[in-house]
DNA sequence: TGTACATCAGTGAACGCGCGTTCACTGATGTAC
DNA sequence: TGTACATCAGTGAACGCGCGTTCACTGATGTAC
């Protein structure tokens, strides 16, 4: 494969995904074009459409995605709460792109078979992360707790992705996380 | 004032404001354009331009008047961080147009002066709720108690608006976020 | 090893659309006298 | 109370732009024989 350009690209559905990551990242999901991935991507206006159909079709596809990598990050943190709610923070940080269209449902297929079964694993990952936190005086109540872990982390990771936090927060978000969730879990 | 159309609309800034909460409930912040809300409005394409200059004037607008209203429910709930947190989420779930945009920065002008000022009441009234929180064991963390009460808040309610929250938390946004919140508060 | 053919990925020209913006204008309102 | 005039709010035609979508096409790849 040298400079000169096939007219295959070989691996055009990675490529526009990839590309879609950068100009979510630059201009928010709502602003994407096809045009401008295709642009990205080096490659002709129309090929986008062959891959993904539609808009809808790219975002459904980065979604499931990124609710699959949610899930396995969350699974790396098994049997630690307090680990789990970091790593949420910091999934959301790093995949920027990916977080902010999995919680927009409006842009993207939400009843997609991938999408489904990708949330699934996510929610059960987060499930599990919450079943191990230790109990305190009052009797467990697993879907409240887990919901308030749930909401804290979500949250504090919005909450920082849109600049919202005094600037005392500091620069780390791992740092910054792990001493607001303490509130919740010690 | 009869049903004839008037040259001059009269109140065509509130008309617009008005306007553009409704577009941005039915096709999100992003989505907005001035010739829909002109339509809306019942005015020419080229009216919005005189009151708002561009759409971000616009969305500044509407940060500005949301961070006013979210301060002023908040400061309702004086002394009750529970409380204070259940109208929060009440706030996004009522007034979930004016929630959208001010947390979206990147749609509007964050250094406007009037968005500055109402920010700054909004901060203040949530500090003030927070202060109100009982001491448990440790020694109080008022830095870290506002950003984990405003990060549990604010993540139910963005979980909440995004549709992402399972349907056994029920229809009642206040009730559900009430039992959540509680886990942090008690 | 070669040839024929089907399939598939990507092209590029064309279309219609809604948008923001500009600009000369017109009608309404307010003020000075 | 009337008139002249300035100011302001909104008009509507025009423009150029980027977009999504369509479609006949072409070049590359894979397969059958």
């Amino acid at each position: 494969m040298t400079g000169t350009r096939a007219y295959h690209h070989g691996d055009l559905r990675r490529a526009l995904l990839a590309a879609a990551l950068e100009a979510i990242e630059e201009v928010g999901p709502g602003a994407l074009s096809l045009r401008d991935l295709a642009r990205r991507a080096g490659v002709s206006h129309a090929a986008p459409a062959h891959h993904f159909g539609d808009k809808a079709g790219l975002l459904t596809a980065l979604a499931a995605q990124g609710f699959d990598l949610l899930a396995q990050t969350l699974s790396e943190a098994r049997d630690d709460l307090l680990g789990a709610g970091v790593a949420y923070v910091d999934f959301a940080v790093r995949h920027r792109a990916h977080f902010e269209v999995m919680f927009r449902p409006e842009l993207y297929r939400t009843d997609d078979a991938e999408v489904v079964t990708a949330q699934g694993r996510a929610r059960a990952a987060l499930r599990a992360g919450v079943a191990a936190l230790p109990t305190r005086g009052t009797p467990a109540d697993p879907d409240r707790d887990s919901l308030a872990a749930w909401s804290i982390a979500h949250g504090f990771a919005t909450l920082w992705l849109a600049g919202a936090l005094p600037d005392r927060v500091g620069e780390d978000p791992r740092e910054a996380a792990r001493a607001v969730l303490r509130r919740l879990v010690t």
